[in-house]
DNA sequence: TCTAGTGTTCGGTAGCTTAACAAACTCAAC
DNA sequence: GTTGAGTTTGTTAAGCTACCGAACACTAGA
């Protein structure tokens, strides 16, 4: 019966259909009038647009909204059939999967932590994701339209030369070949991205970025590294290198030599570590096991971690100001299993204000979830440029 | 007799004649098929459009080009009397003013030193540049249309705090005075943008950058600082700092605190050649007075003075390193008195290359040029922005 | 004179607009 | 309640701008 029961792919609409269609997709439901204001197009535009919308199954009218007086005007929102996107991370402990429609409600999520029993960790969490994808997209179903794009977020690094398989991290070859063996149809389009820069689109859009369209994402953690949103967009570099701070030159000074990656070997959270368990001297309990017993302990006031946290502050806010005297970026969001911490954070802020200008610095509001989460909706952003 | 002899400055052109003005202006003369077929329009609309532009007195057609075959086609370029602008820059020892048509041809240049016998250099600085610009707003006439744009070029610096005259640079307050005090009309723009910034603009337009939308200009003289383009466009940051490598973390190691601004006490070349006078003990001739002096003695084999040189360059090369780890600009381009010198070139790609991944490095193409060809060239785009 | 280009005229279309009108809803007077 | 006044929503009609394709006229060299 109906010509197109499902939205094509490629659409061909005139700019105001688009506009309409992302506005939907973006800021949630709304009137014809409201769209007609914002958007500046008259109302028999809109009246043109909406059925063209609809026939394409990719709006539906959904209630009304009356105001004080006048007639009640429809109201409309992104069609359930619209369509949806993934967003998978894989890490070289946990594998993330979620899927979102594209109006950035969730339909489904999944969970699982890569099992090491197998022979490397890029062929285990490969294997994992795999299984949790197909799951997911069973989960997930034919009532959500079609499957749109999926974004993978993983730990790449720029210089990918293949190497020997590691155990302390993904190979960039193994991410690739994991684009590729999803369960997708062939005709999806799948991405790999840096999981921190997806990390801070999640902070851009639900966290603690929202108001800023310029800002950085600084992640420490076991490793260090840097998502950066300039007017909204990431930036990737030349090589897809930016963000890669591990190579700042560390130590510097008129004595001493840089080392390759000296900053990560320095302020990584093994490093971190290794200093802790040469502090501790006095008896007040056994030695901190993990960067969470540590803060755990500063927190109860003990001294030697009160100490350790303090210069890991500082050096924290050291390499912030490296990064702010290269970009000025407004504001500094902290994430990462270490950075995360809120007893960080003034110990941060004496040191970049100490070196620098005043600059917000801020704590990021999702946690772990901020790469899956940054991944769905940069899927989100890319079917709808796509679309629109 | 005609309705407008001199093109407004406020158009309300459709996008055809828009495209053909950019067209023009950025790439030289054309024929109305070579337009069609680069903008992607027909020839009817050639028709509508080309006559209109002339009667705006926009373009001009001069000459005609036949090919091996068929009709000669008319050749249109930029009219004369199409408008022009002015880069201008204000340094502490030296203004310079330059005139250019939107096709970036010149008209006119003035250059003058700044007298040092006034108060303080910011009012001497203001006085002279303002009567260079008299000058050469003179010579330039009344043939060359509309004055559209000015940029004016200055070492502006993000927390520009009101401060007491100092002697070693100019008072932000007092570039803002100057762009002001300009002789030229009300109605014209005029902005003040970074000098390092324009050094930047026009290695990228002119010089060593061309290939290359994405790159840095990284500035080694008394100062140092970094130009930001990407996607060809300036980066400026939250509160314009972006690019004040000044303030990157130095000396910093486990053991030693940064100092602010401590790179640039470290970099600069005052320091550099105090350096110098600490290391000349040997009798192979007086010690250098300027950078230019020791670069020269490296250069005729002095060993003290290459092993001087040699350091600057592995110093130049971490800093670049820095910036790198941040942004991954695919190229760096090195201005500035020291910066330009070749000698540096090899050292600092050791350094890079030993602490990051390859990136190319070169030496930019314009020297003391830059800066006023950048401001220029700049002027023309917002013209033609405003324009189109 | 043939051929292959250049430029113009004519008619048509997409994508908007404003103006006018019809439909729907609230409120308040009777 | 019923009824009309006032207000807002949605549709229809007519027109405008900026483009295009097709057909035709106009050079210029072979």
């Amino acid at each position: 019966m109906n010509p197109e029961p499902t939205p094509p792919s490629r659409l061909d609409l005139p700019d105001s259909s688009r506009g309409v269609l992302r506005r939907l997709a973006t800021h949630g439901p709304a009137t014809r009038p409201q769209l007609a204001k914002i958007l500046g197009l008259s109302r028999p535009t809109m009246s043109a647009v909406m059925p063209e919308l609809m026939r394409l199954n990719l709006v539906g009218s959904s209630g009304s909204s009356r105001g004080a007086t006048g007639r009640s005007a429809a109201l409309y929102s992104l069609a359930p059939g619209a369509g949806h996107v993934l967003g998978v991370e894989v890490g070289a402990t946990r594998a993330r999967v979620v899927a979102h429609s594209l109006d950035g409600e969730q339909i489904a999520a999944r969970e699982e932590r890569v099992s090491a029993r197998r022979r490397n960790v890029t062929e285990a969490a490969v294997a994992t994701t795999t299984e949790l994808c197909e799951k997911l997209l069973a989960e997930v179903g034919d009532g959500h339209g079609p499957l749109r794009d999926v974004v993978v977020a993983a730990p790449t690094k720029p210089s990918s030369k293949p190497s020997t398989a590691n155990t302390s991290g993904l190979q960039p070859d193994g991410v690739e070949q994991l684009a590729a063996a999803l369960p997708v149809p062939a005709d999806v389009p799948v991405i790999v991205e840096n999981n921190v820069n997806c990390a801070a689109i999640a902070e851009h859009r639900l966290g603690a970025a929202q108001n800023q369209d310029t800002f950085v994402y600084l992640q420490v953690g076991v490793k260090i590294g840097l998502g950066i949103v300039v007017d909204g967009k990431l930036m990737h570099g030349a090589h897809g290198a930016s963000g890669e701070v591990a190579m700042m030159p560390f130590p510097w000074s008129p004595d001493e030599q840089p080392a390759r990656a000296g900053l990560e070997e320095y302020l990584g959270s093994e490093a971190l570590m290794a200093r802790c368990a040469d502090a501790w001297t006095d008896s007040s309990g056994p030695v901190p096991k993990d960067p969470e017993a540590l803060f755990e302990a500063a927190a109860r006031g003990h001294s030697t971690a009160r100490r350790l946290v303090d210069q890991h502050a500082t050096d924290i806010g050291r390499l912030a100001v490296g990064v702010m005297s290269v970009l000025d970026p407004g504001l500094v969001v902290l994430g990462g299993g270490v950075g995360q911490n809120q007893l960080l954070l003034p110990g941060v802020r004496r040191a970049t204000t100490s070196l620098a200008w005043d600059t917000e610095i801020t704590v990021g509001a999702l946690g772990e979830h901020a790469t899956v989460l940054g991944a769905v909706h940069l899927a989100i952003t890319r079917a709808l440029d796509r679309l629109t």
